[in-house]
DNA sequence: AGGGGTAATGGACACGTGACCATTGGCGCG
DNA sequence: CGCGCCAATGGTCACGTGTCCATTACCCCT
């Protein structure tokens, strides 16, 4: 486990000179430098970030809290974020909340106790962590919200346009002749006004639908919780004729539950859904989508946060949203005449 | 960020007391105890693990290398791993390799460098990094390879029953009535003698058949790759009636050929494959898969590391194997007479 | 020729913790 | 009553780095 002053002692110069050799070359006469370079070479010297760290009171970490890693939009978040990351030089510490606040408040201590110095964060349901958070921010880490964020949060986030893409959808849903169309969405509705399932009866007021009260109904965000809720949806005295899932998990359960009623998409029901999930191009019929740009926001998420932790610039804010983009596959189709 | 420090003075102690509150507390007597105590609540106390890392010489940092955390194989690793090192007080950090051990070397120097305390790898192809990784065992990271492990590697590992798994599958479709059956497998010639793809000829004379050169090509482990094989695979003179991939990946492409030639699953051609990956229960025909227990394997895997780390024991060499599970679900069937 | 500037190098110290050794006071026991 | 032991607490230093200040030698310019 070589360190810089062995480093120094092999090239014959002092400790501080070799230092020099690593982050002010151009201070340093070449042949120095060159010798230097070579210890360097010759030890395996790798700089110890965990001294580094401690001394310049910033590691060169980065904190990525996710909703679920199994879940394909996060899945690819991590890979981007892991990416970019480490091409500045970054390593990435990842956990997740399974959307529960409590156990995010557990791994926020982690992150909090290694000293990030940025946190990407997608908050799970339950009591607000933003106390949390800000207290992380005092010290020093620059937060960022991604794909959500708390009312009145003062940090950064990036997101997804949800209502221009929810209404995307309606508008997509309502000119192909649909009238009744049921969503399927996820929220607390105590802390966390998600924003696609608010944006929904906005949409359908704007196409001129009236809400109603049982199709729009909010669960939580699993596979089963969708399932359940189809099966009950379809069983209604007037079931919808199209159902617009608010994201990918939990169209997989609606589609397990169309599937196991016999029914036919598009033909008896069309489904709609966020996220290109990669199945949904393989089930028959293969499913229209709202696809995410996960990726383009995964690497502007790190720009921003690291470009502020390098600019010490721990105050800025920025906000960005990027737009959702309509795939039409074949699982929407005008409505049977009954 | 308060220190230690500001805890003891808070508590009117000195700070070696202070530091016992947390690491000794059975030292203290019960009202100093509680003192100290109240102060860190008070201040929101967290201790510095990058403080306490460079002091102790080994971080509370767990790094995890997989192949590409998009594959849902990897991603439920990541999830597990993530939580089992958490519950033990460990951070995760996470990368992947793309298969490419030139990219897994440079995530390798970022891993050297923030000092983990452990490290679990899955390889990528190409030229091995053994020499790196038996570096930073020197430097006191405890290495564990998973679902791959470099020939003559000294270190522990858990892994699939590849053998059995294939065997076992191979069986299967030979009971089925196959006798024309190909894989999709993956590895570099060179240097990865991967698992599977070696035991699948075995396993064909194991209940004698003769391996067919074109029905065992190996590709790069990614969609389109195997799709492509796959079509090739159906247009030869004499097509397989069964295939057999060796990953959710692989299978991914396969099956979108085979669709796309309008061949008819199983009566056509039948597919079996490696990983209960969610949309294999999805498709029509819902695919019989060959489940990999991942979560045992992910928790197993930070057992041996932490328990090597805690308990100082760099040399404990442990080599797991979990069996495979097959699932029938329709996607295989006897073959066409001709 | 002498002063000042600069290129090149060296030395000292603090970041917050954990490990180790030192000190104090009180009580039991012979 | 005095010795010794132990419970309880305090003090010191090193981990490896980054930052700041100090030192040396040489050259340029007036």
């Amino acid at each position: 486990m070589p360190s810089i002053l062995d480093v120094a002692k092999r090239a014959g110069v002092a400790p501080t000179t070799a230092k020099r050799a690593i982050h002010e070359p151009h201070l340093l006469a070449p042949e120095t430098l060159a010798r230097v370079r070579r210890a360097i070479e010759e030890l395996g010297y790798e700089p110890d970030q965990v001294a580094g760290g401690l001394r310049r009171g910033r590691t060169q970490t980065l904190g990525l809290m996710v909703g679920n890693i199994i879940e394909p939009f996060f899945a690819s978040l991590v890979r981007t974020v892991a990416h970019a990351a480490q091409s500045r030089g970054y390593a990435l510490i990842v956990t997740d909340n399974e959307y529960d606040s409590a156990l995010e408040r557990a791994n926020l201590r982690v992150l909090y106790g290694q000293r990030v110095s940025g946190l990407i964060i997608r908050s799970g349901y339950g009591a607000p962590n933003l106390d949390y958070l800000e207290r992380m921010r005092e010290r020093g880490t620059y937060v960022l919200e991604i794909d959500y964020f708390y009312p009145g949060s003062p940090f950064s986030h990036v997101m997804l346009d949800n209502e221009g893409s929810v209404f995307e959808g309606v508008r997509y849903l309502h000119a192909l002749g649909h009238r009744r169309i049921a969503t399927l969405g996820s929220y607390d509705p105590v802390y966390h006004p998600e924003e696609r399932s608010r944006a929904f009866p906005e949409a359908l007021r704007s196409v001129g639908l009236s809400p109603v009260e049982e199709y729009q109904r909010v669960i939580t965000l699993i596979e089963p919780e969708a399932y359940k809720l189809t099966l009950e949806l379809m069983r209604l005295p007037e079931p919808p004729t199209a159902i617009f899932s608010l994201n990918g998990t939990e169209a997989a359960g609606a589609f397990r539950a169309l599937k196991e009623l016999g029914l036919r998409i598009p033909e008896d029901v069309s489904l709609l859904t966020f996220d290109n999930y990669s199945w949904t191009a393989l089930v028959t019929p293969p499913l229209d989508v709202i696809e995410q740009p996960v990726e383009e926001m995964g690497r502007a998420a790190v720009e921003i946060v690291l470009d502020a932790v390098e600019h010490q610039t721990p105050d800025k804010v920025v906000r960005l949203r990027f737009p959702g983009r309509l795939i039409r596959r074949g699982s929407c189709a005008p409505p049977r005449r009954p």
